[in-house]
DNA sequence: GGCTCGCTTTACGTTAACGTAAACGTCAGC
DNA sequence: GCTGACGTTTACGTTAACGTAAAGCGAGCC
């Protein structure tokens, strides 16, 4: 047991069928410097750190997000706080996420107020038509 | 006061600047089946339902969805509820809907967790680097 | 050696959601 | 009767996010 690396590597079809994408998506991602694998050879070797950065990115292709801006909070994750000012404009990246996400909680409680509305009206519906073929037939 | 009509129609350029698009948009809109404005001669007018349905199209789109999937979700709110088996089967897309969006809200509330957790990261360092700034300076 | 499997690069194709340009109609005002 | 402002149709252009096809490499098997 001389070196325990507990085998957190993943081949490209393995992360594909994990994540339900086909292997060109995940290069594709690759492209759009979303992940960096290490290679062995010309084979691409995916870490837990890449493992992490998909699962974000489906997250945030589930809500809606460009790779662009999947890229940009990503890229919050592990930016070196070097600067005061960056730091600043840091923070104000964050704030401008909240309120985006904020706009979109409000909209799907919305949403899901109406979808509630429509599904009573149309459960309503149904036992009427039920009822009336019971007395008619 | 013969007619009360209240006056609840609108032009392209009107609705447009209401809600920060372009004609060109509302126009496309039309095109796949959003939207069905009534004509003057060749000119478009939109009456109040027209409004309505724009802003469902914008609520969908800040939550991410296809103008396709948003046509469904309108089509929804007129539709004609003759048949029992549609009724069943316009009762699954709702409960559809209704799961997609509690996965996005799920999305959401964990985001604003990491982003909470950010945040509070940049400010001890922002602090960090002032109180330092001001003791050395 | 030949074959298959899995992965690679390169490159062209596709769909969605408009943008943009061209060319025309129409109505108010001068 | 001409000019602008606003609207129209038609059509080609653009960006994003992959799909798909072609051609080749390296390892393992028989």
């Amino acid at each position: 047991m001389a070196l325990d690396q507990t085998q957190t590597t993943y081949g490209i079809a393995e992360l594909a069928r994990e994540f339900g994408i086909t292997p060109r998506a995940i290069r594709f991602y690759e492209d759009k410097g979303l992940l960096s694998p290490a290679r062995d050879g010309q084979r691409r070797i995916y870490g837990s750190r890449d493992h992490v950065r998909l699962r974000l990115i489906m997250r945030g292709k589930r809500l809606g997000f460009s790779l662009d801006e999947i890229r940009e909070m990503i890229d919050l994750y592990d930016l070196d706080p070097t600067e005061v000012s960056q730091l600043k404009m840091f923070i104000d990246k964050l704030q401008a996420r909240r309120e985006q996400l904020r706009r979109q909680q409000d909209d799907i409680i919305e949403t899901l107020a109406e979808l509630d509305q429509l599904e009573d009206q149309s459960r309503g519906l149904l036992a009427d038509r039920e009822a009336r073929r019971k007395a008619v037939g």
